[in-house]
DNA sequence: AACATTGTTCGTACATTTGCGAACAATATT
DNA sequence: AATATTGTTCGCAAATGTACGAACAATGTT
């Protein structure tokens, strides 16, 4: 293992993995588009959007929250839930930042 | 399914999924960042920094060509990656958009 | 022709992911 | 206390992902 590009530390690789494999999956990517277009946004008015069962649903939440992409409250009998702020910006920043590692003007194959 | 905002459509889905799911291993980000700052990127050189098998190595470098994230050519008798420069430039833009559609001024848990 | 170098592919083993329905928990309503 | 509502959790099955060493392919070198 070789020292790396200043740029790298730039990188958390691994945060930034854990961020993508969450990102990983079409249905997670459109629940993270509709919550973020929503303002309301129970368990229920999600599911409602998606094709497939609820506790698959579920279970696609709790890795988004597993991930600390979202954040979900309870809101008896619902669940409301919504966009992690803090962690949606660093999430940004880590792909913002992998993206800007590579210098387009280099060498390509 | 309902109809979606207007920034969703500029997100799409499944090809943002797919650049994540390939985004989401830590080996390939390493890869990716290795290759992003280096000018010669032989096989060998990435499987040099990496402390697993070169079948492994051989295998993440096929999901990331798989997913369009880099290129290999021959040059005999080594193999040569690169970042395949316009996908890569999708798939900043497919980010980009994604992190764009969450208005952080919007209602929070 | 044998051998070395460079990577890929194959076969295997194990872990993780995905998806479903059924069962469950927590609270509100009759 | 039975019922209804809202989501989560459980148990299962099938598919995918991860990692390794061995075998292989393609070329270059003795």
């Amino acid at each position: 293992m070789e020292k790396v590009s200043e740029k790298m530390s730039l990188v958390n690789q691994e945060a930034l993995a854990r961020f993508a494999k969450a990102l990983g999956h079409p249905t997670r990517i459109e629940i993270l588009v509709f919550l973020a277009s929503q303002d309301s946004c129970f368990f229920g008015d999600i599911h409602d959007v998606l094709p497939i069962a609820k506790s698959t649903v579920s279970q696609h939440l709790k890795e988004l929250r597993d991930a600390g992409l979202i954040k979900g409250e309870i809101e008896t009998p619902k669940v409301r839930y919504c966009i992690h702020k803090e962690n949606w910006e660093t999430a940004r920043r880590l792909f913002s930042n992998l993206f800007d590692v590579f210098d387009g003007d280099g060498l390509v194959c």
